[in-house]
DNA sequence: TATTAGCACTCTCATGAGGAGAGTGCTAAT
DNA sequence: ATTAGCACTCTCCTCATGAGAGTGCTAATA
């Protein structure tokens, strides 16, 4: 399609306006490149890759700008040819600490993953976002009914990642103490060490096959158990927005607006990062390629982190369109690699 | 210190001023507020008024806009003549709504006060900070520790207000279940209904003498307990960032930097506000009153709820010095009441 | 003596002209 | 096919201008 000088002036140019964001002239480009082809050349090239879409000209007099079609094709080729990765010593500086840092606190999954928004954010300047393991994905250990009012009891759920969820039931207040730990006997006996989706999976098949009789304790006990490991959906990190405020893509109001609304509403966030969930690796969606209204002028680098080969969850930045790709996705990937560790040396 | 009719110009300066971020002019006053005195004489008066330090003029041939200490003497006879408050018919219905909404969540703190600061930052448009209880002002109403794996242990924290906490801690592999289960039934039996501060203390006080001589597992009770207690400092609710964008007076990038820059730190906000816990009612502080350097440009209202006579812990919203005080000062301290309330139907 | 009308003065803000600078597209020469 | 040359276009900065708003001061007034 595009034959490999247009290419090489195209990823110049990208590269470019990466670094400075200033409509990239051909002079410049043919100087800094040090391409031995003139300017004029480069102009005609220029205009070529503009017809094509993948530059655009903010005016008629002035330089190039990428267009999203034209990140597209910078961070396949980045992509394609992953070799230029892990030559940042600074940024393999900053992730070797981030990694110690996690070694010091793996014991407390909300701090690990505090720590990891935060890390990712500061590192990139961008937003950095951080999924905590995904209750449904992991095993349970073991849960706990705790008596707290007549009518209330604490469920405790405990899984192998060692992350403790709770929550408030209400319940018929003859159930003795007796009878909750009878309960929780029978779950742990029938549960401890499944996926908690597959449980989910599991109780809901059992309820509907009503032709068993069932054992009026069991059915309670499933009843309590499907309401104890319906948690609210999973919470996340985000942290950076003061730091991105400091990028120049952000220094005019009306973009700043743009970003805050887009991570102002985590539901649309919790949704736009969900489906990445079970697919695994590094994903880069740039711009108008974001199915949602307001993140047509962001990009999202994210990764999933994973416990064996089982994703757990998803780690993210979100940033300017123009957005330093060979950097974030170096960051993003060794990152989520650092947790995938972590969290295997956490397990036995 | 002020006559009559200066502090009537003061007042309708400063109301004008907050309805319209506009510099107010002694002919505006006059006929807006309906003086039966001429501008010139407004213009005599608000030449004190600057002298005396209420007023500021931005240049030679502007209004006069009000200073932190006029805005202070607003407040102030605000705060004295507090029956023009609830008047505010709109208000009142949001804050009705709100009260409706936190009935049936009443049962999840951590979504209650969520809620809360959601609420603060749309009714009010600044930016809503809620504290959750301090779990120091609560009382335990259970302890539980369940074994996770051979050296570590879930301690598990119920307090009366049916908040629950949990924690991951590292014990001596060597504790049996039943071990475990003397334990908390030790301090189950010791310190039930008991408020977790003073819990703390008493902790203190049987470690520090070392006389008494020890049951071993009394010991080990009162070291797991001290761990279990020692939670990180609360945690709490922010909200609003994105809809402070819209205010005017964040309608220039380093302003809003500023307010950013403000809440951007945690711990900042948690020292400012965790002072005015124990104190209660309704609270102010206006521009460089605040001693946090970052706050010298915004204004708090703050206020505490309670059970019982006892705060619990602290609302606020964080503002421009040119603040609404009178509806931001009506809204909170309504809010307030509602959370007490609702805490108080929850206990029984 | 306190208040007010009148007026010159000051400062901001919006508008438009003019010129420098950057970079293009086109044409003709290589 | 590539390139040098050049006219052209567009932005951005600066400066001058004038309208508008509001003041402070002074002298007249009740």
């Amino acid at each position: 399609m595009l034959d490999d000088r247009n290419k090489q002036v195209l990823l110049a140019i990208i590269d470019s306006y990466i670094n400075k964001p200033e409509p990239v002239g051909s002079r410049f480009v043919q100087k800094r490149y040090s391409f031995n082809f003139s300017p004029a050349t480069i102009r005609n090239i220029m205009a070529d890759l503009e017809d094509l879409g993948f530059l655009n000209q903010p005016h008629a007099s002035a330089g190039r700008i990428p267009t999203d079609k034209g990140y597209r094709f910078y961070v396949d080729s980045l992509l394609d040819n992953n070799a230029s990765f892990g030559q940042d010593n600074d940024l393999c500086d900053q992730i070797n600490r981030f990694s110690v840092k996690m070694e010091s606190i793996r014991n407390n999954v909300d701090e690990m993953f505090l720590e990891v928004s935060h890390t990712l954010s500061t590192i990139s300047n961008y937003i950095g976002i951080a999924f905590p393991p995904r209750h449904e994905k992991m095993t349970l250990n073991k849960i706990d009914l705790i008596r707290y009012k007549s009518s209330q009891v604490a469920a405790i759920l405990i899984t192998d990642e060692g992350v403790i969820k709770n929550r408030m039931l209400t319940v018929d207040p003859r159930l003795t103490q007796n009878d909750l730990n009878r309960i929780t006997d029978y779950l742990n006996s029938e549960y401890s060490g499944c996926y908690i989706d597959e449980i989910k999976g599991d109780l809901l098949k059992k309820l509907s096959h009503e032709k068993i009789l069932w054992d009026q304790m069991i059915e309670k006990a499933i009843r309590i158990c499907e309401d104890a490991i319906s948690f609210a959906a999973d919470d996340f990190f985000i942290s950076g927005l003061y730091d991105a405020m400091n990028l120049p893509d952000f220094s005019d109001i009306s973009r700043l607006k743009e970003i805050a609304r887009a991570i102002k509403d985590k539901h649309l966030i919790f949704n736009l990062l969900h489906d990445l969930a079970d697919t695994g690796g590094i994903q880069v969606l740039i711009g108008n390629e974001n199915q949602a209204q307001e993140f047509r002028n962001l990009s999202i680098v994210a990764s999933t982190y994973k416990e064996g080969d089982r994703p757990m969850g998803v780690i993210a930045i979100i940033g300017p369109t123009r957005m330093n790709y060979p950097r974030a996705i170096c960051m993003v990937d060794n990152i989520a690699r650092c947790i995938s560790d972590t969290l295997k040396r956490t397990s036995p």
